[in-house]
DNA sequence: AACGAACCTGAATCACCTGTCAGGTTTGGA
DNA sequence: TCCAAACCTGACAGGTGATTCAGGTTCGTT
């Protein structure tokens, strides 16, 4: 129940059947719940909303979610996998782990630009739901843990870096680059990016790369 | 109106004279609210609760602020104020860039670990005052572009790095290593720590060393 | 064509909040 | 000692919104 790394579906339906006409009302409210709590927020994101913005009446809510509460834990679990996938997907195949930063960066970029849902969930969750802001962190670091630790054993990046730390710092640099050049951002006619700008996208793998690179020693130092 | 460099005081008390027994009022208003927020966030901190930690009855309050979200906008920028005055003392008279990013993380891990507020109070920003949030993090940014285009005149870090992404990304550091290691971490007896973990704080110095420090060159790149 | 299961609906309940205001209290200077 | 300015108070008006529930609708199967 406090388990952090099981839960998958995040409602009021855990066990009963759902006919596909079931599952497609499901949908259909957290994908408006998505945009409803993306665009005013949770707390001013009232059920009457979110199913107006679904097309459902009221009370259908409460058949497939507890309450709003279970809602928005169901949006952080969905949005936490599907940014995670996005991620995963334009990692496929590179090779070195710099390389590899890159492209899951660029997918973890691409997705925020498309879908600002994301932290804008995430931000609030820290009062609404601590345990999903935890998750949704946690699962994204371990990734990054293991394609850290593996680099290492290959020598590709600084042995003396520790992997779990370097991965919080990568999420940061992530999280505010996303938030200034992404959330922030607004092109002539007031329109979002699509994606980030590619000299910000430069610069900031400069960083990262400086940072991940081991150093080529002049002076000594231990380990 | 929209100026985001000039407001200080935010408040309803914008030229009323205030005695010394009103500024004190005030002051444990702000204080009172302070805690509250982080408590239990902006949407569940009613003016009642707020009033009631203050010491004082609940009209007092709109005697010194003008509505909820003016006593939230109040706490942003008293946060902000200190947080940077915490950092700029810690920097006082150090020597190296990397000495003196060393000694500013210290104190704004510092200030983090003594004012989870700060954290919190940010978090909600996003929906409650997103004014407030830019403000928050263009401030402190502002004060790393200064330093990092001064060290760069100087040669201490590397020239092909741009001082304001970089500047973001440091920031971005500074907040999820803050949020995982001091905000999430408590001892055996369930109390917070005092300052952060010295392996956690060597382990991302290690990387923003890295990061930051002029490579020297085995293959050749453009400028 | 008929029946049960699965779905859907929205008015009503209930708990709680922000911001106002008419009237009381304290303070400090003359 | 006295008074006006500054402060303080809390009942109350005006609202909001999550959740419930009794009753209606649709679907798939036989």
């Amino acid at each position: 129940m406090t388990e952090l790394h099981e839960a998958e579906e995040v409602s009021s339906t855990a066990g009963r059947p759902l006919t596909r006409r079931g599952e497609q009302t499901r949908a259909k409210l957290l994908e408006a719940a998505e945009h409803v709590v993306a665009d005013i927020g949770y707390h001013e994101a009232s059920i009457v909303k979110i199913t107006e913005r679904a097309g459902v009446g009221m009370g259908t809510f409460y058949l497939y979610f507890d309450s709003k509460q279970t809602v928005f834990e169901a949006l952080v679990v969905d949005l936490n996998r599907r940014v995670r996938h996005s991620m995963a997907a334009a990692m496929e195949g590179t090779g070195s782990r710099v390389e590899a930063e890159r492209a899951g960066f660029s997918g973890f970029f691409r997705f925020t630009a498309q879908h600002p849902a994301l932290y804008r969930v995430v931000r609030e969750a820290e009062f609404v739901s601590p345990q999903m802001l935890r998750l949704h962190y946690t699962r994204i670091v371990e990734g990054y843990i293991a394609g850290l630790e593996a680099a290492q054993g290959v020598g590709e990046i600084d042995p003396g870096l520790d992997p779990e730390v370097t991965a919080w710092a990568l999420m940061g640099i992530g999280e505010l680059i996303g938030m200034r050049y992404l959330l922030w951002e607004r092109d002539s006619d007031g329109r979002p990016p699509v994606d980030l700008d590619p000299d910000v996208f430069e610069a900031m793998m400069r960083f990262i790369q400086n940072a991940l690179t081991p150093p080529r020693r002049a002076e000594s130092e231990e380990s």
